[in-house]
DNA sequence: GTAACCAAGATTGTTAACAATCTAGTTGCC
DNA sequence: GGCAACTAGATTGTTAACAATCTTGGTTAC
């Protein structure tokens, strides 16, 4: 059997089409299906209680979503993603986001900009522990916020949809040495420019970090090779 | 019956479930199918004498593609787009286009070079002929070219799929009075900044031209609330 | 005359069986 | 021993029938 259930957390009865498509995809994106393990539709079927012409829509669906490849009569396995890529995705989460910011810069209400504040004292508290877990956490939470309070739908699908593709290098990067203080106050920074209601520099700052991350990527790129 | 296919230009012969994507999505893209206008399944299979399996994968495609909207047990249909949402999407648009703009300033080659600088008498000859439908396709090819160009697959496939959702507008904005030629400039100007190399001109130049399309949408829109 | 109700037709959702294709292991030949 | 052809099992693709749901038109009671 090429699936099986590691961590008994989420439930495995009946299930819709929408079931399976998030079952899987969170499975991909926690890591628990490993890049190019093969995604059998008996499997599947019988590990989410599902009809196999559910499974076969929802197999559709993440190909379409671009985390899953399927090859005519050879079946779905989840689609590896090179470092290029990582750095592309990035590339163009920077300028949505960009965007995303300089919308919520402008937008922005007094409660909005209290519970954004919020996050900073999360981060602060995360990297003084030295908590990689709640750090990384911390971090999404940031980037989706600034993302809901910029309310523009268009950007928020792209967002959602590269996020499912790169989620996996979040934690690889987490790990590189000094990253998770570089990190913190770079996050503060966006966090305080959104505030200031300048669209310009908000969307300036997002950029420069997320194009640190960029530096990031390529910087562990090196290191993988030097091994 | 709800479908019909109204030009005999495409071949209504044995499709598969791609050849029944693009033909729908051409047909929406084209102004064929009317926005709201139903798509009921058995339409399609005679249509397209495609099995009703492959019709039904189709319509799940095309609704993840955000260009058809399906509700339980009551069909599909072609969703209509707000010009609120076509202004979203521009926006998107101008960001990401900006991005492909200044990797292709980087990375552009002699040669291309040269078959980009040919699409300016092409925008040129359009224009001074007063044919709009010309001038829409080279304005079209102009935005695909620096797509290419760019090397930039991540940017690329978001282009494509906020291309689809947004292009029954374009035909709108270029009837506005005296648009061809301030498009026309724009236009050059982006081409002879691309090739200047300089990837930040490149890239602000391509954000300004798009978001002057935004302007001229919102221009379109004070007009319909005149009337 | 109006509104609630009911039934028939149309449309979509689901399931199961069958067909086509691929993979891996085995056998036979050189 | 190695390579090619073959066969059995596994896996996916396709089709058709059945079930569930919605829409529409007419009917009836008030």
């Amino acid at each position: 059997m090429a699936v099986s259930n590691g961590t008994a957390s989420d439930e495995p009865s009946t299930a819709t089409v929408d079931g399976v498509v998030t079952a899987v995809r969170d499975g991909i994106m926690q890591g628990r299906y490993a890049p190019g393990q093969r995604l059998p539709e008996a499997d599947l079927v019988s590990l989410y209680q599902a009809s196999r012409g559910a499974v076969r829509t929802a197999l559709a669906q993440l190909e379409n979503e671009g985390i899953v490849l399927r090859e005519r009569n050879r079946g779905a396995r989840v689609r590896p993603i090179s470092l290029d890529e990582a750095v592309e995705i990035t590339e163009a989460r920077a300028v949505v986001e960009g965007l995303c910011a300089a919308k919520a810069a402008q937008r922005i209400t007094t409660e909005e900009k209290k519970s954004l504040r919020a996050l900073s004292d999360e981060l602060r508290t995360a990297v003084e522990a030295g908590d990689v877990m709640a750090y990384t956490r911390a971090n999404q939470e940031v980037h989706r916020a600034i993302r809901d309070i910029s309310r523009h739908e268009t950007a928020a699908h792209m967002l959602d949809r590269l996020r499912t593709q790169s989620v996996r290098y979040h934690y690889t990067v987490a790990l590189l040495p000094g990253r998770p203080s570089v990190g913190m106050r770079e996050h503060i920074e966006v966090i305080e420019s959104v505030c200031s209601g300048d669209a310009d520099l908000a969307e300036k700052t997002m950029r420069a970090h997320l194009m640190s991350v960029v530096d990031a990527l390529q910087q562990l790129d090196a290191n993988l090779h030097q091994w």
